[in-house]
DNA sequence: GTTATTTGACCCTA
DNA sequence: TAGGGTCAAATAAC
């Protein structure tokens, strides 16, 4: 198991060290460019295919420790594991387990289990039962605004840490886009409540909504009430769309990346597989003029590359969908063309 | 011009 | 009927 957790470090290596070089291969040296693809997909799929083949992963989290611990590995490439990976991973948990109809922050042993030892020591987050409101069943006399509470409707509280630095006004990021859509002074309650319903509902239906509210003997905690299943889940920021069949290396891409020195490398499969290039990224709250179809990209991309290593270290994947499946085979597809010019 | 936020009013539920 | 949840016009931001 050792030597596979080595392997998989070694292809986060080489990964990081072909994005510290990626402008300029991609601008320069095409070729290169491939060929550090193929030996990057080689080393993952090897690492996949050795735990493919090891039938328990309970071993995973002990094993992934310890590079941790251990002055060996390239501590700049722990920071830049950390870096990139241990919000998304948080992130792409609380959205699995969001889709599975439970609290982001009900997390036992068994989940983590499944994921990366870098959720471990992230933000802590208590959960909070619900209230316990009584759904109703009576009928609306109203045919304007039904409010009857759908049966079966999901409540779900948690409380977050206000933000330290920054607006603080606004609670932290749950991974989904919210807009806001009314604010209540609520009788006995130091704090306003303020209502957020998905940033899709309307283009997908999605019913999704959250109250937010500040705890009254602890303003640096928002009580969150997450109510109703979000329907445009894929990623928590995007609508459900279906990924491209594969990965092509095109001439596109190359100017893709060479206009953008800063992209990472996720933000480059990002881009590529979200299927827009170039544009930038957008905070949640405020108006970024681009509708749903505005990605924030890195958030998008930290979702892939979280997939990917959650694929690889849980053999499941957070969707349907297994990103290394969707990505690396794709990619090793690819052969140069003598007619991949450059840009 | 488009989209998000604010906020007073409306209306349903307990 | 009080309080909470939502609507929608006005306003702000981009």
């Amino acid at each position: 198991m050792k030597e596979t957790i080595s392997l998989i470090f070694h292809g986060c290596n080489l990964a990081k060290d072909l994005e510290t070089s990626l402008p300029n291969l991609a601008n320069l040296q095409p070729g290169i460019l491939s060929k550090s693809c193929d030996e990057i997909v080689k080393v993952f799929v090897t690492a996949r295919d050795r735990l493919n083949a090891l039938d328990s992963i309970k071993l995973y989290p002990q094993a992934v420790a310890l590079p941790l611990q251990q002055p060996q590995y390239d501590p700049s490439l722990h920071e830049w594991l950390k870096s990139g990976f241990t919000q998304t991973m948080e992130h792409v948990m609380q959205t699995r387990i969001l889709a599975a109809g439970r609290s982001p922050f009900d997390i036992n042993e068994r989940d983590l289990e499944g994921s990366s030892s870098l959720f471990r020591g992230t933000q802590a987050m208590d959960h909070v039962p619900d209230s316990g409101r009584p759904a109703t069943t009576t009928a609306s006399s109203s045919s304007q605004r039904p409010r009857r509470r759908k049966d079966g409707e999901e409540r779900r509280t948690v409380q977050v840490p206000a933000p330290q630095i920054g607006n603080t006004d606004i609670p932290p990021e749950d991974g989904y886009t919210w807009r806001k859509y009314g604010q209540k002074e609520i009788l006995g309650s130091k704090f306003p409540r303020s209502y957020y319903r998905c940033t899709h509902q309307k283009l997908y239906q999605c019913p999704a909504k959250k109250q937010v509210q500040r705890l009254d003997d602890n303003p640096f905690t928002f009580e969150v009430l997450y109510r109703g299943q979000h329907s445009c889940h894929m990623s928590s920021t995007a609508p459900s769309v279906p990924p491209p069949p594969s990965l092509e290396v095109t001439q596109e891409m190359t100017q893709t990346i060479g206009s953008q020195p800063s992209t990472t490398l996720a933000q480059w499969l990002s881009m590529e597989y979200l299927g827009a290039g170039g544009r930038s990224s957008t905070a949640a709250a405020g108006g970024d003029g681009a509708g749903p179809s505005t990605v924030r990209y890195g958030k998008e991309a930290d979702y892939l590359l979280a997939d990917m290593v959650d694929a690889m270290f849980n053999n499941s994947g957070s969707s349907s969908t297994n990103s290394m499946d969707l990505i690396f085979p794709s990619v090793e597809d690819h052969k140069w063309d003598s007619d991949d010019k450059l840009p």
